[in-house]
DNA sequence: TCACATGAACGAACACCGTTCGTCAATCTG
DNA sequence: CAGATTGACGAACGGTGTTCGTTCATGTGA
């Protein structure tokens, strides 16, 4: 029953698609979407396409290169929102609000958008549309190059942090919430001082995330202007 | 050889410390710095003590609240600069500088800096720094409470990259450079006309974080006015 | 003084993980 | 038709976090 085991396994199998790279990403996206990022581990995926880990590896080099994929994979699903006529302040908010509900919906790609840079064409798309509409807000050169990376981040952040809150559901958060809360008035006044706006991050998501997405905007034109000025920033009082 | 094995254990290492919280997160932190994130692991750490693994989870209730009193612990070792009679930009812009050099000195603590939130009063003093200095720009309320986040998320996504970038060497980096610089002008002209500007971020660090800085700063006064504006509420002393 | 209760310490095990190695079999090349 | 190439894969290595049940030293009450 050993000699003829991988006959016997494609026979029953026979409609099995051969491995290859697009397959693979396709079968880790979606545990990704299904399990989260424990989910998407080598021997899961192996397991999904009915193989042994090994045998990913040929197709890619390691976990890291996996995700990488996945991530700009899943950058695919983005719909474009239609920007004709729109301000280009506008269309940025509306591509990256797109973006971020997409990271919502799938919490494990918000995890990999953090810590993984992706591989592939629909990063590309997404980094030019934004840079194309920060070209036309007249963002160009080292500002536009490291404004996209600003923006890209703060939105993987955002995202990350609420599908972490809701992860860690209220265990640890809580105790955090409330060593904040209990903290010295004398040492940390500011703190008290705040008190639970610290933590409303969560209940407004809306107003927060277009908040530090028009703080980031009116920075990058404000500073853009200062450095066309004079090159010396460090702005004495009088 | 077994009867009186803990008595023979107990006199080889008589200066054996027992365990304890602060004993725990002393050693885990070590082992972070010696040997970056990987090294901090519940086994190691307990190897480190001479005991189980099993041990240390009368202290601890499991990996990630430890890597939560170890990040707080390493932000300990932040050094606050001299703030008296620096305007308070210069302040921020100095306390932040320092910690990012702390995350740059030890890879594995920037590494947590973005996945965890830290747990203790190291960390309370940090927030209290800023939150002091943002007050005194005249940011308040749910706007100082909104910038420290995005300023810290800032720092530690900055010192992320760029030990994420010396760790991973040129292997993937390469790749999607790669694909950056050879993609179709037609389609993504932007990236196109960027070209190595795209990647300038790990030269010149320095400017980088200082721009970022600048960005969020400016941004977060602009955005506030904006708001202010609407609310008639303006409470700036210019 | 002695029995008991408490809880820290711990060894072993469970169910995983990423990655490598050697081998088999099918396909393509000459 | 022989040989080289290469996809596929089983097995194994050396880890990982966490749980469970047990031992044993210590402090407490009788």
């Amino acid at each position: 029953m050993n000699t003829n085991r991988t006959v016997v396994s494609r026979r029953s199998r026979p409609a099995k698609e051969p491995l290859s790279h697009e397959l693979i990403v396709q079968t880790a996206y979606r545990l990704l979407k299904d399990e989260g990022m424990s989910g998407m581990s080598m021997r899961k995926v192996a397991k999904a396409l009915d193989t042994g880990p090994s045998s990913l590896y040929v197709y890619v080099k390691n976990l890291q290169e996996l995700s990488a994929f996945v991530l700009d994979h899943g950058m695919g699903e983005l719909r474009y929102p239609d920007g004709a006529g729109v301000p280009w302040q506008e269309r940025l908010f509306d591509v990256l609000t797109a973006y971020l509900h997409l990271l919502f919906e799938h919490p494990g790609l918000a995890e990999l958008a953090l810590t993984t840079l992706p591989m592939g064409e629909h990063s590309l798309r997404l980094t030019e549309t934004i840079l194309s509409a920060l070209a036309e807000g007249g963002i160009r050169t080292t500002a536009a190059a490291w404004g996209v990376d600003l923006i890209l981040f703060y939105v993987s952040s955002v995202a990350f942090e609420h599908v972490s809150w809701k992860k860690q559901g209220t265990d640890q958060l809580a105790s955090i919430k409330a060593s904040y809360q209990s903290a010295d008035p004398a040492r940390y006044p500011q703190i008290t001082a705040l008190g639970e706006t610290l933590f409303s991050g969560d209940t407004s998501t809306q107003d927060r995330f277009r908040w530090g997405l028009q703080v980031i905007l009116q920075g990058i034109l404000q500073t853009q202007n200062e450095k066309g000025a004079e090159h010396h920033e460090r702005q004495n009082g009088s």
